[in-house]
This record gives C-alpha cells, sequence and structure tokens, in this order.
DNA sequence: GCCAACGTTGGC
DNA sequence: GCCAACGTTGGC
C-alpha cells in the first residue's frame, strides 16, 4: 500500500493583465502554461500532484500580492504552447519528441474577500523565510510552507476546507 | 569552464 | 520608465 502523499503548498505568479483571478474564477480551470524558467518547470512537471494547492500571485500589478487560491487538478504535462509558432511563447528548442516545458491544470477554489498585498507580507515578521520576499526573487512557481499558506489564507480573510 | 553581453523579470 | 537581480547564450 502506498503512502498517501501529503499536499504540497505553491505560490504560482501571473500578470493580471494578460491572466488574473478574475478570468480564472471565469473560466474555473486552466492550464496554467507558458512557465519558461527550469526550476520552475521542474517543480511543475516533478513535485506538483492532483490535490496541491497554490496561491495566486499578481505581479507587475498595483498592487502586487495574493488574490485567491486554485488547485492542482490535472497530473504535470508537455505545455503546447512550446511548440505553436504563433504562441509568444513558443520555444524553437521544443520540439514534438522533446517538447522540454511542462504544466499542470489548475482550478479556481477561491478569490480572497481581502487581497492580500506584497507590503502585508514584508510587514509582518511571521512571513519571515518565505521565498517570495527574497531579494531578486523572480521564481515563478514557489514552494510555500503550509503554515505561511495559511496565514496568507487568513490575512486574505478566507479559510480553506479541511 | 569562465565570463561578458544580452534578455527578462518584476518591484518601485 | 528605471534599474537591480537573475538566467541564458556564446566566444574563447
Amino acid at each position: 500500500m502506498m503512502a498517501k502523499s501529503a499536499r504540497k503548498y505553491w505560490l504560482l505568479k501571473s500578470e493580471p493583465d494578460s491572466y488574473g483571478i478574475d478570468d480564472l474564477q471565469r473560466d474555473d480551470k486552466t492550464p496554467w502554461d507558458g512557465v519558461r524558467n527550469y526550476q520552475a518547470r521542474n517543480s511543475i512537471r516533478d513535485d506538483m500532484h492532483v490535490g496541491d494547492l497554490a496561491l495566486f500571485y499578481h505581479s507587475s500589478s498595483d498592487p502586487t500580492g495574493v488574490a485567491g487560491v486554485m488547485e492542482v487538478v490535472g497530473a504535470s504535462r508537455f505545455d503546447p504552447t512550446a511548440l505553436d509558432p504563433n504562441d509568444h511563447h513558443f520555444d524553437s528548442k521544443a520540439t514534438a519528441e522533446n517538447p522540454i516545458w511542462s504544466l499542470v491544470d489548475v482550478k479556481f477554489i477561491a478569490k480572497f474577500p481581502k487581497f492580500v498585498t506584497l507590503a502585508d507580507l514584508k510587514g509582518d515578521r511571521r512571513f519571515e523565510g518565505m521565498l517570495v520576499l527574497a531579494r531578486g526573487s523572480r521564481l515563478s512557481v514557489q514552494p510555500v510552507t503550509e503554515k505561511h499558506f495559511c496565514l496568507v489564507c487568513e490575512l486574505g480573510g478566507w479559510k480553506p476546507r479541511t
């Protein structure tokens, strides 16, 4: 009998000008495509599993911060946008045999009643050590501890079902 | 393997 | 729009 793997927690960045929490709420489910960084790709491909929860982080917006929560609902698979020459995320090095990049499908869970800004996180010592606060951190797919995940939800005025 | 040049990210 | 930080590329 395989031990059931523990749920993991993540933070996924997107620019709301291109795709934000409202878009996900409208679509209910979306492929999280376009990730073109190897470290982020490895997290998606190797460490994300159905049932994991992720904070939806709005980057390059005013203000930046966490807008809500989504759930991983599909196993990781190759990102087809890498093979599409008309797609903004086309990668000429990707082939059908080796598409290089991966994605997971995510589902809308909640939009926070209160948007949690980056400043909120910076101003709260309980978030010390969180990757998104590290200087120069650009990683668009980050692991988050359960403690930090729950605290962000709390600040957002939303309670995950247990 | 080093490292300069270049491109991108993302907060401000 | 600026620019610091970071990742990738390519010459050597």
